[in-house]
Parts: C-alpha cells; sequence; structure tokens
DNA sequence: CGACATATATGAACCGGTAAATCCAAGGGG
DNA sequence: CCCCTTGGATTTACCGGTTCATATATGTCG
C-alpha cells in the first residue's frame, strides 16, 4: 500500500506543492474554493501528513521521551508509573504527540539517553521523574536546552519547571491523625534516601513530630516487598517498638503488614499502618490498608500539557498538584490501653 | 547548542558531504585515511546521525510500537505489562531503536492508532499484545503491511509471526499437580473469555482434567482484584464446592485468596490456591502463592529481535517460548481427608 | 488610464541525511 | 601510446514536507 503524498494530492487537484500545503494547515495564499477542493482530496486519499519530514524540516519531532531509571524487579508492582504514564499518554495522544519510552536501571545511562536522544532529534522534551538530591539530569538538560518538565519537586529543578504533589502536607495530615489516634512512637519505612520527595517527607515527619511532641524515627528501604519486610522486622524487634509505621509506598507496607502479622503482632490492633499511594494493593491486603491518595494520572497529565507547552515556547510556571487525602481504613485504630494510659499518664502529669 | 551535521564535519575536512556519509557507514569509496579523518572529526564534534532525515529518506524510522489496550485501573497492578515492556526495551535499546506506547482502552481506537502511526510513518512496526479470538487488529495490520509480531497464540494470527509461551501445557502441569495432591474439583477463574490465551488454557483444562477424570469449572472475571473475589465466593458459595482454584492472574488469586479466608475457608487447609504470573505479589499474600512462573520479560526481548528482523525483510517463525515452571508455595495442600475419603470411596468403587 | 495594492498561485530553496551517476587521475595491458 | 579499469572523490537527485520570494491576474483609486 502506497501512502499518499502532498503531491499526489498537488497533481490530482492540478495545483502546485505549495498550495496544497497552505491549503492543508489553514494558512492564507489559497482560495476558499481550491483550499476546499485540496481538502477534500487529502480526505479521499486518506492523506496524513509525514511526521518525519514535517519534524526534519522545523527540527523538532512531535514525540516526547519518557525515561524510567527504576529496577524492573520493583517497578512491576509499583502501579505509581503504569497511572503515572496513562495520565501523560491521554494528555499527548489526544494532541497526536508521540511517547517515547525507555527504561534504564542507571543514572549515568539515562543522562547518556537524553544526550543521544537530544542529538539524534528523537525527542522534542523529556519528562523527568524520580528527582533526587542534586540531580545531575538537571544540569544535563539546561545545558542541552531540551525541554523538560519535573515530575517533582519542589526545588531542586533548576531553572526547569516542576508538576509535584504536596507529600510534606500529606505526610503532616498523616502524623496528625496517628497522634490524634494516640500514637507517641511512630516510624516510618522511606523510599530511598536520594529521592528528593523523600528527603520533603522526612523533613515534614520531623517538623509534625516536634510540633505535636511524638517521637519519630525514619529507616530507608528501596520500595521492594522484600526491604519493606525487612525494615517493618527490624522496627518491631528493635528497643522502642513504634506503635504505628507508615510507609512510602504500598508494596513495602503490604509487605510490612503481612510481616508483623506473622511476626504475631496485630494490625491494627498492637500496630496501625498507613500506606503511601492508594493502589488496588491496599484493599489485597488483610486489613485493607489506610493509605493516602493522590491522584497520580492527573499529575501526568499536567505535567504533559505543561511540556507540550513549553516545547512550544511557552512560559511554563511552577504548579502544585490537588493536595492527597487520606483514605482511612481498617489499618488504623487508636492505640491500645496500656499504652495509652501510660502516654495519658504522662500527659496528665504534664498538664 | 547546535547539533553538528555532516555538512559541518565535510567543512571540516575539506571533502563533500557524500564522502562523509561513505565515511560514517561504512561503506567504499573513500581511503582509509581520509575514513579515519572523518570518523575522527565527527567524534569530536559528537556527531550523531539525525534520525529524521535518516527515516525520511528510507522510509521507515527506527521506532517500533506498543499500544495497550486495558483499563488503566487493572494496569496498575499487572507486573505483566512493565516486566514485556522491560524485555522490549532492553532489545529495543541495544539497537537504538526507539519504543513508542500509547494507551487505549477500545479496540477499535487501536486499530486507528495502527492506521495513523502507519500514515504518518512513525513507526517501522508494532507489537501486538493480548491477542483475541477472531482478532480484528491482524486483518488491519497484515492489509496495511505494517511489520507486526504477535505476542500470543499460537494460531489465529493469520501471517504475522506469533511469539508466545505454551500455556496450555502449564495449565495441563498445574491440574495434574493438584490432582496429584488428591483435588477433584478444580475450578478455574479466567480472565476475560475473548482473549485466545484465556481459550487455550480453558481447552487445556477441560482435556486435562477430561484424562485425569476430575471435575473442572471454569468462570471468567476481568483479572481485577474485585472481580477476582467476587468470582471466588461465587465458586464457594455454590453448590459443588471447589477443593482447588487456579487463577489466571496473580491479582486475582491474591484476592480471592484473601476473600476465601475471610469466608472462613483456610488456604491451602480446605482450599488450594494457584496463581499464574509469578510476581512479587505472589510472595506479599499469605500463604505465599503456589504460581505459574514464566519468563515474560524473556518472552518480550526475543518479540523484539523477531520485530526487528522482519522490519528489515528477514524472515520470522513462530517461536514458542521456553515453557513456564510451577512454583510450589504454601498455597496449595493435599485434600483434607473427609473429602479425600469420600473420593477415595468413589473411585474404589469404579475400580 | 496608468500606478499600485491585493489575492492567488507557482517555483525553488531548505531541513539532513543516502545513494546513484559522474568525474578524474593513476596504473596496467595490448 | 592509447584504451580501459579502478579507486577515490564529487555532484546531484531524492525523501516529503514548509516557507519565502516571485509571478500573474484582479480590482481600486487618483
Amino acid at each position: 500500500m502506497k501512502r499518499p503524498t502532498i503531491d499526489d494530492i498537488a497533481r490530482r487537484a492540478g495545483v502546485s506543492k505549495g498550495a496544497v500545503s497552505f491549503a492543508l494547515n489553514g494558512r492564507p495564499g489559497v482560495s476558499s474554493e481550491t483550499r476546499r477542493r485540496i481538502q477534500a482530496i487529502a480526505a479521499e486519499l486518506g492523506w496524513q501528513p509525514n511526521s518525519l519530514a514535517r519534524a526534519l524540516f522545523d527540527g523538532r519531532p512531535d514525540v516526547l521521551g519518557l525515561v524510567v531509571d527504576r529496577p524492573a524487579r520493583t517497578l512491576g508492582l509499583e502501579p505509581f508509573f503504569m497511572q503515572l504514564i496513562s495520565g501523560i499518554e491521554a494528555t499527548l495522544s489526544a494532541a497526536s504527540v508521540g511517547l517515547l519510552l525507555q527504561m534504564t536501571e542507571d543514572h549515568e545511562a539515562e543522562i547518556s539517553i537524553y544526550r543521544k536522544w537530544w542529538a539524534q532529534h528523537r525527542v522534542a522534551g523529556v519528562f523527568v521523574v524520580d528527582l533526587r538530591v542534586a540531580d545531575a539530569r538537571i544540569a544535563v538538560l539546561e545545558e542541552l536546552r531540551l525541554p523538560a518538565v519535573v515530575i517533582g519537586g519542589p526545588g531542586g529543578t533548576g531553572r526547569l519547571p516542576a508538576v509535584w504533589i504536596d507529600d510534606g502536607g500529606a505526610l503532616a495530615a498523616v502524623i496528625e491523625h496517628l497522634a490524634g489516634l494516640g500514637h507517641r512512637r511512630i516510624a516510618r519505612v522511606a523510599g530511598p534516601e536520594e529521592l528528593m520527595h523523600t528527603g520533603v517527607r522526612t523533613a515534614a515527619m520531623r517538623a509534625t513530630a516536634a510540633r505535636l511532641g511524638v517521637e519519630s524515627v525514619t529507616v530507608y528501604a528501596d520500595y521492594s516487598g522484600e526491604s519493606g519486610e525487612r525494615a517493618t522486622l527490624d522496627l518491631l524487634r528493635g528497643p522502642d517498638r513504634p506503635t504505628a509505621i507508615v510507609y512510602d509506598n504500598d508494596v513495602m507496607a503490604v509487605a510490612g503488614t503481612a510481616a508483623a502479622r506473622e511476626a504475631g503482632i496485630s494490625v491494627p490492633g498492637e500496630l496501625s499502618v498507613v500506606a503511601w499511594d492508594d493502589s488496588a494493593l491496599c484493599l489485597l491486603a488483610r486489613p485493607h490498608l489506610t493509605a493516602v491518595s493522590r491522584d497520580i494520572a492527573a499529575c501526568g497529565a499536567h505535567a504533559a500539557r505543561a511540556l507540550l507547552d513549553l516545547v512550544q515556547g511557552r512560559e511554563v510556571a511552577d504548579a502544585r498538584q490537588a493536595n492527597p487525602r487520606m483514605v482511612g481504613r481498617g489499618s488504623t485504630a487508636p492505640v491500645r490501653e496500656p499504652v495509652q494510659l501510660m502516654v495519658g499518664n504522662i500527659e496528665t502529669k504534664r498538664v
């Protein structure tokens, strides 16, 4: 099957190539009569612009790129990416812009992918995810002048526009909720320390805990179920056993909950659990997990719109997304009597 | 930053554009001395071919496409796609070929994406997943002569090469295993009936059950946790309660197991459970789920190699991937005494 | 009625590669 | 000494669009 070109249309319409281009792109230079005729022929032939020719001319393809740099092992269960991608995709496909996806397991490799994409004119811009503290990608993208939108932040994104969800506020709300239930020793099993939002949450946790006068401790894991399990058991066997644990993703929360119960610690009786990212996983676990729910797809959609704008040379401002909210379920409960009493006493004395 | 072109190199080397092209593509027509000089300059300038110009010339971009047509809701937890994509990606990125990803929630829409991709010269070929019975995509792709490799089958793929995993054999092995444990009433919570591999598994189940003289029943669900839960409860409350259930994916298996236990049915005491797709999810559940383990990433990698070959005009044969194997864990056990005795009696009488 | 603006269309250049055709000089054979 | 081959390079056309400079007609106005 041969794909029609504007030359075919021009011949059929008995006009020049240029006229066809004008007619199909809605720019002046052809009579409305001719325009209609040309459009009719184009429709009849099923003509579609050759994206390569177009992109070659204006030096920029209508494709945006996303590099995912996480071990495939932890990626599979992580609903985050699929949701993010589906949000991005919804916006891009409406704009007839493609999404180029590449996976890697190495920060340096990711940077060289950007360089390559840029040099080969493969993408007009990129989405940056999993922002790190002092992220090396930022400087490279600025140097290349490759349009980029960072999903994450705020801060640490240089001159690149950022789209983010207020993790700090959400974590504060979680701590407040737990403190309200009487918890006085709250632990958190966090994601990798080098990730920016891990730091944001840690800071928020520290501040909120201090404000409310509760103890807090953060241990770092890698988002995988095994790491969550290990971290949980360490916390539960340690000297000051927490009465509540907040997890930085739902995979670790589910694994941690199962591990705790196997160790004979009832959830939520002796331990309350809060998950981050409210995916179906939280409903697969028993009890159902209380979780922080964020609209990740909406965030992706917003980032996509921002990047489309940026590529077209428009100014783009940083944007905080709708606040996450906590969905209460069966994994959180008031602290049990003995502990509560003791704490109560202390509190009473203080008053 | 300006990206160097072969013209820049030609000027620097004091030769013509053509000479540079020959030198950099390793074709005859330049002396080895000149070739070295040109290559050195190209390396120094950090030249990379403009993929658009190249693709425009030979009418085919070095990009392959994948359309994922599943509701975003069930996609998130489905480790299948991430594993498949990561396998595909590993092969493609080694070959410097991009992967264009698009999501949709509509079979018809998927077909029009193919037409559009083809008409716009966006991809050189596509991967087809979730093969259906009498799949409408096959004819369209053949008509367009768009190179395509079907991940799924065998059969029903027309003239398109297929790469598949032997689901039928694996299901037979599972039934044999369960029958060996004494199970005589085995149910299966399957994926959507319109999917080809669902049918393959159903046929294998029926045949194996008949051969071994066990009862089998299949009910259809949609891969989501809720649907798995519902199907499980229906089976357990029905007249002939099965003593074992095989699930077509791990999400439904986990949900089903949890639902059964909540209904007071012990796993594996009163009910054995086998999951399909051995992801981390199976280890998050309690008890750990016995599962059919397939190397999905390897399958994706193979499909990618096949499609790369196909795009370059080489003949590609159908290929069955390494057989899946069953990983025994805590969710399967011999049938309990009362049932086993009863069945035993019947069997004895028959003999 | 001639000068001039306007509308409509054409032709050619360009984007950055690839490849076929052509050119040129050196070397070999008759 | 001339013809022919051959290696090494150049020229040129082409892929399929976009756009700019340039032609023609048409109409307007002084």
